[in-house]
DNA sequence: AAAATATAGTTGTCTATACCATTAATCTTC
DNA sequence: GAAGATTAATGGTATAGACAACTATATTTT
């Protein structure tokens, strides 16, 4: 479960171990964790480096400590619809809509122009470019084109579609994904993407488009998708 | 300086020192600050203490820490184009357009039951309705209509539509303007938003609803938002 | 002169331990 | 039975040290 001889640094692993336990829900608002010191034993680390793990799930209010008490399962946020960058994936099971995706496409080739300018890259680099249909309880949602820039995060599996990419880039990748930077816009539905999306051409549809940064500030991938009109709103909650 | 018999942590003193030499521009964005295990020599304390002190303030965004090379104070926070709520006429001046506005009507009524509810209110709270057209380099760019809870701000001056909402309840009145709930969406153009708009009915809007909450929770104000889709674009970072 | 190597300094991770403050349950005393 | 004291468990703070990974500079080698 613990493995000391990954490049991964111990705290990481029982953070992510947290994570999945409260994720797949055997680890449920309320519930208490195993203390510091019987998390230590169990993976027979040191306190402190558990204490680094909880304290960074505490920050961020997945955890909620108590002195004399012990560290629990926080209860969910309230009023938490798309407070920051989230997948089609999450976005539609907050939704309470079941997600899905064919894939139309799924191809190794060199950056066009615009994507190269937008992944700040070579127009010569290799990207992945990858055309979905994203459904919502099996109906047509958007139409999305992405591009991943394969140079940063060289191959990816060819299942992918089946898997949250963010999920893979950062769990089993290790890599850190930073912020975000997302453009709406209104238009209408060319012949393409009224095929794809089962409307109409001329039919509203919103225009999304989202680079996505590491930690680092490099962009990562470019995503360019369609939705339907008159079936998606995106609400997003702003700071200050 | 620091205290080791004070009931205060010893890394809270410190965390509370750094600050302090930061807000008085002692030091300054991009200076380096004492390694710490210069820290911890010259405090007399442990290394991990001061780790304690500087990671909560790098947590902040206060410091930035990069491996190899040192602890910095970071760069105040640029207000990036659009990280979070933002009003017409600071929108379109990022943009580096001279915002304008025209003004429709300007009502105190009893709210809608839509708007009442989106404002939490009862149905016969009165309101402020403003219609206005937004100009940018004085062409039609967005048909705003307004509701503000009157119950809350009190009396508006009748020449509002000149300045901004916010400065005004911000910097006169006092009120602290908390977060925003914004909902984007694609549509057609009806027939008096394209009147409006100087647009034909039919063609792409961008709907843009907020909800603008004050500090505590309470909500301010409801505004409808039709942007020409040709013409405009709406751009955020966000975090992940 | 350029390239490879060493070195010193930095943050990142981790250990093993210690004591403190708070909490909740148990035991003792009245 | 009620009140107080004890005890065990928890998270909070702190220590002293170790090695790893990374960076920049200085030194040596080619």
């Amino acid at each position: 479960m613990i493995d000391k001889n990954s490049p991964l640094p111990i705290y990481y692993q029982i953070q992510e171990m947290i994570r999945k336990k409260i994720d797949t829900a055997e680890w449920e608002p309320g519930d208490m964790l195993p203390s510091e010191r019987i998390f230590a034993e169990d993976f027979d680390v040191s306190r402190m480096t558990v204490r680094q793990a909880v304290t960074e799930l505490a920050n961020e209010g997945l955890l909620h400590r108590e002195k004399g008490k012990g560290t629990f399962v926080a209860e969910p946020k309230i009023e938490q619809p798309l407070q920051g960058l989230t997948s089609f994936t999450e976005d539609m099971k907050a939704r309470g809509l079941t997600p899905g995706s064919v894939l139309i496409q799924y191809t190794l080739r060199t950056a066009p122009l615009k994507v190269s300018e937008k992944l700040q890259a070579n127009t010569d680099v290799p990207v992945y470019e990858i055309k979905r249909i994203r459904l919502a309880d099996d109906v047509p949602m958007a139409y999305e084109r992405t591009f991943i820039n394969s140079a940063i995060v060289g191959e990816l599996p060819e299942d992918i579609e089946n898997r949250s990419i963010y999920y893979f880039l950062e769990k089993e990748k290790g890599f850190k994904i930073g912020d975000g930077e997302q453009t709406f816009e209104a238009s209408l539905a060319n012949t393409e993407e009224a095929g794809r999306l089962d409307i109409n051409e001329g039919d509203p549809i919103l225009l999304i488009q989202r680079i996505t940064y590491l930690e680092d500030g490099t962009p990562l991938e470019y995503v360019k998708s369609a939705y339907r009109g008159d079936r998606y709103k995106f609400t997003i909650k702003m700071p200050r």
